[in-house]
DNA sequence: CGGGAAGTTGAAGAGCGTCAAAAGTAGTGG
DNA sequence: CCACTACTTTTGACGCTCTTCAACTTCCCG
């Protein structure tokens, strides 16, 4: 399946139902609403929001934009992980981060996204025309406040990361990466022990800025070690977790 | 000179004219205003910030808060450059970044700053209490708007610097930071040439993910091959930019 | 001047990358 | 249901960049 043909898809569902939602309001029942933007807003005011959502899906591997695309809008994931990444000419790839439900995306820079995005696992997003969004921000300024705070608390984790980019070791790094995947699937209600793990080694090194060959070696000798186990690919089971907690450099 | 003891000359200062302020409002001679939040206001809504600025100076090398400090206020330098870093618990450092006249001091997480910040000059900043602060935007949204702005230039700026970190040899990181600096001093209205590099070897090191001695080869190399100039400590030309450029690995 | 920090330079070593190949996994079509 | 293919992951051997450790030099500031 090509890139392309998946985001047809995407696009297809996109222009479907633009309008039913501003009835039905699926935004009542979204179930990552508490995360978001749209907590901000009280359930009779959600209507001003819905009325310029639209619905995107995307298959797993589908490019959502890249960052020499006009940044025309704002995404919100409701369902699905995505990876956001920045290239080098050369092709050198840095994936500056993992977004769930409930995250944010579009990112500007003069006019352009600031990066690219491209779906790791089937997922669905809410999308708002940037335009449209800032007149709704007009007249709710608490929703300015909302974005906000979520800035704040990207720029916190991106802190982290630097962090894990600059001083840490590749063992480090794995540790730390499996233990904010762990927390982060608690903050949004799930169990903290299984660890979904949906990208690929490749994607988890350019993520940590290492190799695929690194990671996989790192993952396999903490499996030796007994820190981890891996019952099926794309989970993780947490063994020890304090082990890796100790190996994460953060204690 | 301590840094306990340089942190009370700041504090001295702090306590001594926060009244005056709202008299003479200096923030309407204030020449980095148009990079900073208070471009967002009037001159004639701007006493509603003076009232509850404050201001404070620093000596190189003096502490402004650590990260296990309560994050009550938020900073806004106006003049010199300071540093934020994280630790790890083994002494391990990461500058995640300078910042310069203009930019905001004072991320959260938790109630405590999410780091640490030290002078690397002499410095003057604008202090603002946070629950102040909060009240003034319930005032003035646009305040807001403007807050979140800075917010997305620093989260495009945080996504370079992990591709830097994550993905770029030493020598493409020391030119990439050279001509970052270099950029940086033209967006504040200064020239882009003998470029201001203040920070020490160590401070450089520890943002670029590297040894000191790692840098002071690659600058040494830079140097003899013609690239950049030393004239003077704390001063590198750039002679052959375009070289540079190729370097940085972004071309 | 003089002493301590900052910066430079050198030699040796470690960690991770590179290259290569094997093993495992998934999707496709007969 | 199985075979075929393509991709991902794993494992191994080797090499290179950057770190580490150490000594020396330069630069400040008293």
């Amino acid at each position: 399946m090509s890139t392309f043909e998946v985001k047809q898809i995407g696009s297809r569902l996109a222009e479907a139902r633009p309008r039913s939602y501003s009835d039905q309001s699926p935004c009542a029942a979204c179930t990552v609403r508490s995360l978001t933007l749209c907590s901000a807003l009280e359930r009779d005011e959600l209507s001003h929001l819905t009325a310029i959502v639209t619905s995107v899906e995307l298959a797993a591997g589908d490019g959502l934009f890249e960052d020499t695309d006009d940044a025309t809008h704002i995404f919100n994931i409701t369902a699905g992980v995505i990876k956001v990444y920045k290239l080098l000419p050369d092709g050198r790839r840095q994936v500056t981060g993992f977004l769930f439900p409930g995250d944010f995306i579009g990112l500007e820079r003069d006019g352009r996204y600031a990066y690219g995005a491209e779906a790791v696992t089937h997922t669905t997003l809410c999308r708002f025309r940037r335009k449209q969004l800032a007149e709704v921000f007009q007249r709710f300024p608490k929703l300015e406040r909302r974005l906000l705070e979520l800035a704040w608390n990207e720029m916190v984790a991106d802190q982290e990361q630097m962090v894990l980019l600059g001083r840490k070791t590749a063992r480090e790094r794995i540790a730390s990466f499996l233990l904010l995947l762990s927390s982060r699937a608690v903050q949004r209600g799930q169990k903290a022990n299984p660890i979904n793990v949906p990208m690929s080694r490749n994607d988890m090194a350019d993520h940590l800025g290492l190799t695929t060959e690194t990671v996989s070696r790192v993952v396999t000798s903490l499996r030796r070690q007994g820190a981890i186990a891996l019952p099926v690919p794309g989970k993780i089971e947490i063994v020890d977790r304090s082990a890796l907690e100790e190996m994460s450099g953060d204690l």
